[in-house]
RNA sequence: CGCGGGGUGGAGCAGUCCGGUAGCUCGUCAGGCUCAUAACCUGAAGGUCGAAGGUUCAAAUCCUUCCCCCGCACCCA
């Protein structure tokens, strides 16, 4: 049996995450990691949160908690939003849990065995009154270019140009307004990755099944020449620079920096898993326990890519020691909100939480994976998605389920009909479908989520087709066998999208099989035969006419969200 | 000339690697059906494939130049 090890990129501690940041990894890992279990492969879906770096510190002081319990609430918060958006992962951990924080310190300690690691000292903008150290960004002062008053460290928005936070004109920092700041001296250690360049190259030529994207993000990368990259960071809240519980001298009030322990958590958070379950981590990650046959799978959004491909193999290849490292990566591109960024502080977009305030999470699900960012950014509007659904879900999927079930009910009553035999029509039909799931499952094993769902839907029209022609309404006046076996292969056909549209639409699988009472668990294995599969209800089944399975959005909801939402 | 992605009927996309009648979904129009959520099925109209030049018997596809949109590069995540 196949064993894939499956991860979605972490999303950031900070607040509730939007549609962009769902179908930027976690929904399509989700969907690939459902699709897999019900071909029978032994999977291990694995999230988490990414709590470290300045900004959980400051939004937590924004909310007036310390960042420990700040980090705990938002934890659960993203847990629940997961949960009910169906996000099935294995587990969902913290990065700054335990096991997180003793592999960042192993990882620190054999790169620094090997050569790898070294320290330097850096002159940096401290805050005398914040009490730290400021990242570039949190640095404001005048632009000596333009004179713009407003200018960041890192690059002024008035003229555009990059610069040193040292060449800023009276500097101050943007967290308390404080002019009150100094250049001081600071320790940080370095990763050499310079030295690293060749291995990381050869290694990246292995990787035969990454996508042309990828692989140039991470050619660019090495081709400009890796850069030496400091990772720690004067900050309170990450995990400590030590040593099996011994600070290193000089570093006492710094921590990891949250780059370099984020990825890690990818195995940490598996460990969490492992010993909630009492289950064995290493035989998903070592490849001297057990690992070797795991096909491991990341999931990511485009800016993720050069991490994923340079810098954590980095870390990995680094310690020489026997870790998996990834086989198949997919990356996507931005969902943005009628064309601009999604953005909380100004209002723009549906987050996780409003969704589902609205619509069940199948209706999200459908749409954003249907239209999934993948060759380019995408630009997701309320017009489209209530277009998509109406068509999709409610004309098309939900409507044959309702067609067929009242049908039955009303001619042969709630049973389904064992008369008569499956004959031409059904046959053709038979063959239709058998082309198409094979096509259908090609494009999830390949991740080519959009053409894997046209493919989908083109499955759900093949069951209209079917209908109009075998019109067991009309054939049921000179030939009732006939029309029996036209609707029991129409009830079959329930069964059968149940299982194909699970991996996307689970909430309305369970609600497909649950019209036959039967148990999804056992329903919904990945059909091998068009064939077999609609010779599963042979009559006598008793089932029931369910409600309508989704509801169309009407023309005066999307006003009203565009109003709420602020759609332009 | 920093790097990468994209520019295909009204909208959203496929096709571009390996040149050979321009395809899908929505929308529009017409017909059919009446079991169904005014739904479903069938058919039609609609495109000089961002622009210009080149190679070729033949270019959306290859080459050259240019224009436009987005993202990234520092920092942050």
């Amino acid at each position: 049996m196949a064993r894939i090890l499956i991860t979605s990129a972490l999303p950031y501690i900070n607040g509730i995450k939007h549609l962009g940041n769902l179908v930027g990894s976690m929904l399509p890992a989700d969907v690939y990691a459902r699709f897999q279990r019900q071909r029978g492969a032994e999977v291990l879906f694995i999230c988490a949160t990414d709590e470290h770096g300045t900004p959980a510190e400051l939004a937590a002081r924004a909310a007036g908690q310390n960042v420990r319990d700040y980090c705990r609430d938002q934890y659960e918060v993203q847990a629940r939003a997961g949960a009910a958006f169906g996000l099935s992962f294995d587990h969902f951990g913290r990065s700054s849990n335990a096991p997180n924080h003793r592999l960042t310190q192993h990882f620190a300690h054999v790169l620094e065995q090997n050569g790898l690691i070294e320290e330097r000292t850096d002159k940096q903008v401290y805050s005398v009154d914040d009490q730290r150290f400021l990242p570039d960004r949190y640095v404001e002062g005048t632009c000596p270019h333009c004179g713009y008053e407003k200018a960041r460290g890192d690059q002024c928005d008035n003229c555009g140009r990059l610069l040193d936070p040292t060449d800023l004109k009276d500097p101050y920092s943007s967290i308390s307004g404080s002019h009150n700041v100094e250049l001081r001296e600071t320790k940080h250690l370095y990763l050499l990755q310079s030295n690293m360049q060749d291995r990381i190259a050869d290694w990246l030529e292995t990787k035969t099944e990454f996508p042309a994207l990828t692989v140039s993000i991470a050619r660019k990368w090495l081709k400009e020449g890796l850069r030496d990259r400091s990772i720690t960071r004067d900050l309170k809240w990450g995990v400590p620079v030590a040593y099996q519980g011994e600070p290193r001298p000089g570093f006492e009030n710094k921590v990891f920096y949250v780059w370099f322990d984020a990825p890690v958590e990818y195995i940490g958070a598996t460990e969490e898993w492992a010993i909630a379950n009492g289950e064995n981590w290493e035989r998903w990650w070592r490849t001297d326990k057990g690992a070797d046959d795991v096909k491991y799978v990341q999931v990511m959004g485009k800016d993720n890519v050069a991490f994923h491909t340079v810098s954590f193999p980095a870390t990995i290849l680094g310690s020489e020691e026997p870790w998996k490292t990834v086989d198949a990566l997919k990356s996507l591109n931005w969902l943005t909100w009628y064309g601009g960024k999604f953005s909380t502080s100004e209002n723009r977009g549906v987050f996780m939480d409003q969704a589902l305030e609205l619509l069940p999470p199948d209706y999200w699900r459908w749409h954003l994976m249907a239209n999934a960012p993948e060759s380019d950014d995408a630009s997701f509007t309320l017009e489209h998605f209530a277009s998509v659904v109406n068509k999709d879900l409610a004309d098309v999927l939900g409507n044959f389920v309702n067609r067929v079930t009242r049908f039955c009910k009303a001619r042969f009553g709630e049973v389904v009909p064992g008369e008569g035999e499956y004959g031409p029509a059904e046959n053709a039909l038979i063959d239709d479908l058998d082309k198409r799931i094979a096509a259908y499952s090609r494009c999830l094993e390949e991740m080519e989520f959009r053409k894997a769902f046209t493919e989908l839907r083109a499955i759900w029209v093949a069951g209209n087709e079917y209908l109009q022609i075998a019109a067991p309404w009309t054939v049921i006046k000179e030939n009732p066998e006939k029309a029996a076996a036209a609707v029991r292969c129409g009830l079959n056909l329930i069964l059968l999208f149940a299982a194909l549209s699970r991996p996307v639409i689970p909430f309305t699988s369970d609600k497909m099989f649950a019209v036959f009472g039967v148990d999804p668990e056992k329903g919904a294995r990945w059909p091998e035969s068009a064939g077999a599969a609609l010779r599963t209800l042979k009559g006598g089944e008793a089932f029931s006419v369910p409600d309508v399975l989704f509801a169309k959005i009407e023309e005066d909801q999307v006003e009203a969200w565009r109003a709420q939402f602020g759609a332009e």
